[in-house]
DNA sequence: CTGTTAGCGCTTTCAA
DNA sequence: TTGAAAGCGCTAACAG
């Protein structure tokens, strides 16, 4: 069925051996100008393309990396997987894992030379040290621990809570990330810390539906409380937030400001626009890749550790709080 | 390095044609339950797992099916490859290929068994009929065809016409896509017909920021013609739309009513919520991977075709034209 | 029930 | 500058 080398070999008049060489450009000083020039017709007339499987048997190599991520359909995620996609070269391929399924050892197994790590590790599941490098998206983890890419998230989190504290607020909510990752954690720690640690938390799944449940449910205590911002830990609960809010004819941000954390492409055109921290989840994508595939070559060492940088976007989801707190 | 089958083999006491016939499960009647066992615990013990490219070179097979498609930050897109992220088995890996870099060639050379295609061909390169079987996803193609899986979208662009007719719409422009593909081209024109086909069509890319600029753009124009209702082709256009036309104060559905296709989750919470044609992006992955793995298997025909509903759901972002369009 | 053996298609020494 | 030959680790006949 398909073409192989010993056609190619056949056609060009040369051994399999010459073959290899020429489609692997090795044949620099090695394979006469007119020996190449001929095979090379023979691989374009017969179609030929190398069969991955036998070419990873013996070189032990894959040509092939892996993303395991939860829940693509977030925006965010998306967005990184979108800077993976178009930063892995031509003859690097993607290999998708979503949710849990497969664990990383399964996933050596399945034939890549390299993962990008970024979600939650259900059982705790040692990332790094395994066959193959890896290197860890937007969780600020460990020294010592496998290369990272991350966010400097803590910067962002301070300038959004002096910007909510500098225009008035003094009680505010936050709805935090369900999972406990530590780029969750640091957001809600360091915003905190511009109300003295005093936010009123809740827990919630990175989900507008669930969100905007939340803070249905939640609204009247929030009111009951004197509480005049509403913070989340991600854009898409922000969403959720805009929509609760609207459904019962609240105005943002006149009765409650509202913020967040990813700048989405879509915040700047929500109802109002989102004020949240900036995050350029595509560029996380593409350095991440770019790491990975440098130590796949073994042109760098793991534990490397690149920080990049969070910047808050002041839109009009956030004003003073009204002086009449009715 | 890594353990191999003869050590699993030297471990359990056994050759390693009863390490594999236990490790793929085929050990039922022809290996004793005490040797399976042993052999169970010592892959235990040395964490072995097979060699893919091993056992690809031989069997030929890869467990694995590519999905080829554009711009995964589309929430559209996003909803399908999940749709198929979670269909795929835990045996099925899934290779992600976006925009239009690697060739069907090439990637039926990158160890596919199958491949998931939702995208333009751009230089009409033939689909189907290569080396391996190939489902096409969102566009209703033609018989004879490969196998794909697509939305009735006729039905809901009549709808959504009869809709905007019925409410007192005389005159609607629409946003379409700047890509041709059948399934657009389809929406446009079942769309039309319900205004004599006289709508006054612009192309633009699928991306918020564009139509947004194409909305300010346009919006003069429309207005000059008395255009009542703007539809786009997709929803993420429509969200640009809408921010435009936010911008420069304009209500809706007060002074234009906006609709579009797809109802991704975010369009029930656009200001207002947005009336649109809904279509099960990830029932769409879902499905298309099944066909396919069942070709892959052999178990069923190329060349079917599934078509999923859609259907018009109307929310608060159309309405009656106003009465005096001053 | 278990082991021996012949490749799968390719890359890579090593000779010529 | 080219070819012959030895595997890479595994599966699938086939023997026993």
């Amino acid at each position: 069925m398909a073409v192989k080398a010993t056609d190619v070999a056949a056609r060009a008049g040369v051994s399999i051996a010459t073959v290899s060489l020429v489609v692997n450009g090795k044949g620099a000083g090695r394979v006469s100008a007119d020996t190449r020039t001929r095979v090379e017709q023979a691989v374009r007339e017969l179609g030929y393309v190398v069969n991955p499987a036998a070419r990873s048997l013996v070189t032990g190599t894959h040509g092939r990396i892996a993303l395991l991520t939860d829940d693509l359909v977030n925006p965010f995620i998306a967005a990184i997987a979108s800077g993976v996609s178009t930063a892995s070269g031509a003859d690097t391929a993607l290999l998708l894992a979503t949710g849990s399924r497969p664990d990383h050892a399964t996933l050596a197994s399945m034939g890549v030379d390299g993962m990008l790590v970024h979600r939650d590790e259900p059982d705790g599941q040692a990332v790094g040290g395994g066959p193959v490098p890896v290197v860890v998206l937007d969780e600020p983890g460990v020294p010592g621990g496998p290369t990272g890419v991350h966010f400097d998230v803590g910067r962002g989190a301070a300038a959004l809570g002096a910007h909510l504290a500098g225009i008035g607020h003094r009680r505010v909510a936050y709805v935090d990330s369900a999972r406990s990752r530590t780029s969750f954690t640091l957001r809600r720690e360091v915003f905190a810390a511009a109300f003295g640690g005093e936010v009123s938390t809740t827990g919630c799944g990175l989900d507008l539906a669930l969100a905007r449940e939340l803070t249905t449910d939640a609204l009247a205590g929030w009111r009951r409380s004197g509480i005049t911002a509403i913070v989340t830990a991600t854009d898409v609960q922000a969403y959720g937030v805009l929509a609760a809010l609207a459904a019962v004819g609240l105005s943002v941000p006149h009765d409650f400001s509202v913020a967040s954390f990813d700048d989405n492409a879509l915040s700047s055109i929500t109802a109002p626009p989102l004020t949240t921290v900036a995050m350029d989840a595509a560029e996380l994508g593409r350095r991440a890749v770019t790491l990975l595939l440098e130590e796949i070559r073994g042109s760098a060492p793991a534990g490397r550790s690149v920080v990049l940088p969070s910047s808050l976007v002041i839109r009009s989801s956030t004003a003073a709080p009204r002086e009449d707190p009715s």
